[in-house]
RNA sequence: GCCCGGGUGGUGGAAUGGUAGACACGGUGGACUCAAAAUCCAUUGCUCGCAAGGGCGUGCGGGUUCGACUCCCGCCCCGGGCACCA
């Protein structure tokens, strides 16, 4: 053996292979591929700089999966970009006078790289920013169909505001205790005009739609618990006093219970607050409604710091239409005005936080679903008979019981049926300069005018201010803000407002379809071809928010005519990875916890890192990093040490001679065919910790047979070997290349050679142990043919000398066979 | 607070109602070496015992079952999301 062979050397033979990957094109595919088509897709990245450990294991898994698809004859589509725009950027543009674009174009080359180095392989002729002109032209483009197609609308909204720095907020950007992160001023709320997308128009059909999915089951309940379906009505109630005009409208789940209501609660914000307040109640109301507007909803909704002051009376009374009785109007902090109708009628016997309300505030409480009789509770919120409610009175269960109060609330004309959603519209909406302008003018004479599509993209200018106040500069950029009004030619403002970045993410997947065809974000018949995505991979922590708003942006784009109309899903199958962790916290740059892959790749190479992620445990679990995480990397490169050595021939005490085939010989064989069958299964459920761990037993089994003393068969362990290189080849990429090359020749590859398939009969096992238990306790371990009876099992089982001295002359009471695994004996 | 997860040796984890701890990391002892590195071998849940062998053991408390890490009920602790971080 010559001297690169004698070694393993990762840092010679991994650019190496990365260099010819990315020359010969081999995982580009072009549209019209013959082969079978398969898209996996990574949830592109933020690009914060050179990848940390959680990209480093999201690109793993992903770049697997393409190759053991490519393996297996598809082609493969497995694209990558960058989700470009975001507030990091632009505070980095604030801190350093570095325009966005610049910094951002330099963190994407160095992610780039470090993702190149670990041997993921994408065809990057299809690569997006999200600030890419071109990606910006059809985000406006759509924005525009939006707002024909009215799915694009204005309304006010609350925004955190800081009166210090004059700006709006980002979540992030206010501490935990409500004050500026910048300035240290108290936050509050206030309204603002905004855009919204009608998400709320699919609600049912993103709901009902989730059942077909092949996703984890936990983000289906969050997406379904997030979407918060639920069934009831909604009806007016008069306020004493005030004319028939003044009518409080509610919203609720249990119309049967409305004989309970003995209180009305209101959120702070809601709009008869101040016409309804009387005289006497208007400054403790005053003081309330301005110490809830600090408060986020989060808190609003605790029941965490007990009920004292959570709520006040406005003095008015609301007249139940259900038996005229007038009750009092409060405002409380958890009643929220983005949910239902902002007023809810109160039942203390049926609800809990009305119940402790009502306790806080000497409210009468009044049951009308009779609880069991052994009921200890408070409020109960369990089915029974309607008690206490005149002629609701008698129905035996709730479900009835709504179904009449809803009927006679229908027939009287003061209220209906009506489903509710707990998701709201799409605030997308963002003051911030580094996003996709929203590409319309304000013309005082013709309102809202959308920016015509031929002077699409609307770029922000280059020559702008970045001020430490956080202010987007694009409003103090007159350039920029001041144009003539595209239907009029008068002078008009543009908007200055950007999109949420979620808007880029939430069909990129469609452009990595087709970047090329002139006149349309993607061709329908690349949509047709590649979609849906047959394996997404992404974070837990997109569970929700981005997942939801790409499967509403692949329905509205079918629906206006973009994508293939019978579109509905964009991601067929989703792995949702667990996260990387430091110390108890995610890992991030903020919190300056990032470990870099670089240093791996310089010492013991790339494979070893992705076989650690790889090893480390299930995917979907979490990880925690920690001083022994290094310890555990260089065992992986150890192992793979021991493949080269067994693989390469230059193994220490290595015997193979060419004899004659030997039942030692098939039974090494038998153990290739069982590799194959386990890591494959492995694979397809996810389970590449014990996928790697098959692989190293069976290299450890390989060892023993290579190095026993009649030797290993020369062409038995050439066998093994070469099924391992191809088992292991989507794990470790390079060392698995270029061992099989090595082998076979120059100019052979082990990746195009055909995943290796389980012989089914050399899978089968002739023997089993089988466990003898008495009364549930081991007792003893047999050996037993594979198809052994229960009778045979049994008798073998009474057999053991072992188990007759436990039994000790006792007749068994019951035998419970289960063979060929065990039999337990219960006396 | 609400919604969703998780808790197994010193550590990461394995075990789809049937042998708890596969495979690794670390530890201990040994081989090779002048020495070290590398490599290889043995051993390693806790506990009683010279040994054979026994007892205990999957966050805590109950339950279902011949049999529970696994299923059910009630707690405790840890993590993620909560709509302007992405």
């Amino acid at each position: 053996m010559d001297g690169t062979a004698a070694t393993y050397n990762p840092q010679a033979i991994e650019v190496k292979w990365q260099e010819r990957w990315a020359a010969d094109g081999t995982y580009q595919v072009d549209n019209d591929d013959p082969r079978p088509p398969y898209y996996v897709l990574c949830m592109y990245p933020y690009p914060s700089g050179p990848a940390h450990q959680g990209h480093v294991r999201n690109y793993t898994f992903g770049d697997l999966l393409v190759r053991k698809a490519t393996m297996q004859g598809y082609g493969v589509l497995s694209p990558l970009g960058f989700d470009s725009f975001g507030l990091p950027a632009e505070n980095a543009a604030i801190r350093t006078g570095t325009h966005p674009r610049t910094f951002t174009d330099a963190r994407i080359e160095e992610l780039k790289a470090s993702l190149r180095r670990l041997g993921a392989v994408y065809d990057w002729r299809r690569e997006i920013r999200s600030h890419d002109p071109e990606y910006m032209r059809w985000n406006q483009v759509i924005f525009e169909r939006f707002l024909e197609a009215g799915l694009a609308y204005r309304k006010k909204a609350p925004v955190n505001w800081c009166p210090g720095c004059q700006t709006v907020l980002a979540n992030e950007q206010v501490l935990p205790d409500g004050t500026c992160e910048r300035s240290g001023d108290l936050v509050v709320k206030r309204d603002l005009e905004q855009w919204f997308f009608k998400i709320t128009d699919y609600a049912d059909e993103l709901l009902a739609a989730l059942d077909d999915l092949e996703w984890p089951e936990r983000v289906k309940t969050m997406q379904r618990n997030w979407i918060g379906r639920s069934e009831g009505a909604e009806f007016e109630l008069r306020v004493a006093g005030a004319g028939p005009e003044t009518t409080v409208r509610v919203y609720t789940t249990r119309p049967d219970t409305s004989f309970g209501m003995t209180f009305v609660v209101l959120a702070p914000e809601h709009p008869l607050v101040d016409q309804i307040t009387t005289p006497d109640r208007r400054d403790e109301v005053a003081a309330f409604v301005e110490r809830v507007a600090g408060e986020t909803d989060i808190e609003r909704q605790s029941t965490d710091p007990g009920l004292d002051k959570r709520g006040v009376f406005t003095g008015a009374y609301a007249v139940n239409p259900f038996n005229g009785a007038e009750v009092p109007i409060y405002l409380a902090d958890y009643v929220l005005m983005t949910y239902g109708t902002g007023a809810i009628m109160a039942v203390p016997g049926q609800d809990q936080r009305d119940w402790e309300f009502a306790t806080q505030y000497d409210l009468p409480i009044i049951r009308t679903v009779q609880p069991p009789p052994d009921w200890t509770g408070e409020a109960y919120l369990g089915d029974g008979p309607v008690i206490n409610s005149a002629w609701l009175n008698g129905i035996p269960d709730v479900r009835a019981a709504k179904v009449a109060a809803i009927d006679w609330l229908e027939a009287q004309g003061i209220g209906r049926r009506k489903v509710n959603y707990r998701l709201r519209d799409w605030l997308v909406s963002r003051q911030r300069f580094w996003g996709c302008p929203i590409p319309v003018v304000y013309c005082p004479v013709h309102n809202i005018v959308p920016v015509p599509e031929d002077q699409l993209p609307v770029v922000a200018p280059d020559d702008v201010e970045f001020r430490p106040t956080g202010e987007s500069p694009l409003r103090y950029n007159a350039e920029f803000l001041n144009t003539t009004c595209p239907i009029c030619g008068g002078p008009a403002e543009r908007e200055t407002d950007t999109m949420d970045t979620f808007v880029d993410s939430s069909w990129y997947f469609l452009r990595f379809c087709d970047p090329w065809t002139p006149g349309v974000p993607f061709s329908q018949e690349a949509a047709e071809h590649w979609m849906p995505v047959d394996q997404y991979i992404g974070g837990i922590e997109h569970a929700i928010l981005h997942l939801l708003y790409a499967r509403f942006y692949t329905r509205a784009l079918a629906d206006l005519g973009f994508a293939p109309k019978h579109l509905r899903e964009p991601f067929e199958r989703l792995f949702t990875q667990g996260m990387i962790r430091m110390g108890g916290s995610k890992m991030s740059k903020s919190k300056g916890n990032l470990i870099a892959p670089a240093k791996y790749y310089e010492t013991v190479g790339a494979d070893s890192l992705r076989l650690f992620h790889l090893f480390v445990g299930p995917p979907t679990d979490d990880f925690d990093w920690s001083e022994q995480t290094d310890e555990v990397i260089d065992g992986m490169h150890r192992f793979l040490g021991r493949v080269w050595r067994l693989a390469a021939g230059s193994g220490e005490r290595l015997h193979l001679v060419d004899r004659p085939f030997t039942p030692t010989d098939e039974e090494v064989e038998k153990g290739a065919h069982r590799l194959i069958d386990r890591v494959s299964r492995d694979f397809d459920r996810w389970s590449y910790n014990t996928a790697v761990a098959a692989c190293m037993e069976f290299v450890n089994d390989i060892y023993r047979y290579a190095q026993s003393e009649e030797g290993g068969r020369t062409e038995t362990a050439a066998f093994a070997v070469d099924t391992l290189l191809k088992l292991m080849a989507p794990m470790t990429p390079h060392i698995t290349a270029e061992l099989w090359e090595l082998r076979h020749g120059a100019g052979t590859t082990v990746h195009n050679q055909p995943w290796p398939v389980a012989d089914p009969e050399m899978v089968r096992v002739d023997t089993e142990t089988l466990v003898v238990q008495v009364n549930g306790k081991l007792r003893d371990r047999i050996t037993v043919a594979a198809d052994v009876d229960e009778a045979g099992a049994t008798a073998a089982a009474l057999a053991s000398p072992k188990v007759q001295e436990q039994l000790a002359g006792r007749p068994p009471r019951r035998v419970v066979a289960r063979p060929p695994r065990l039999v337990n004996i219960v006396v």
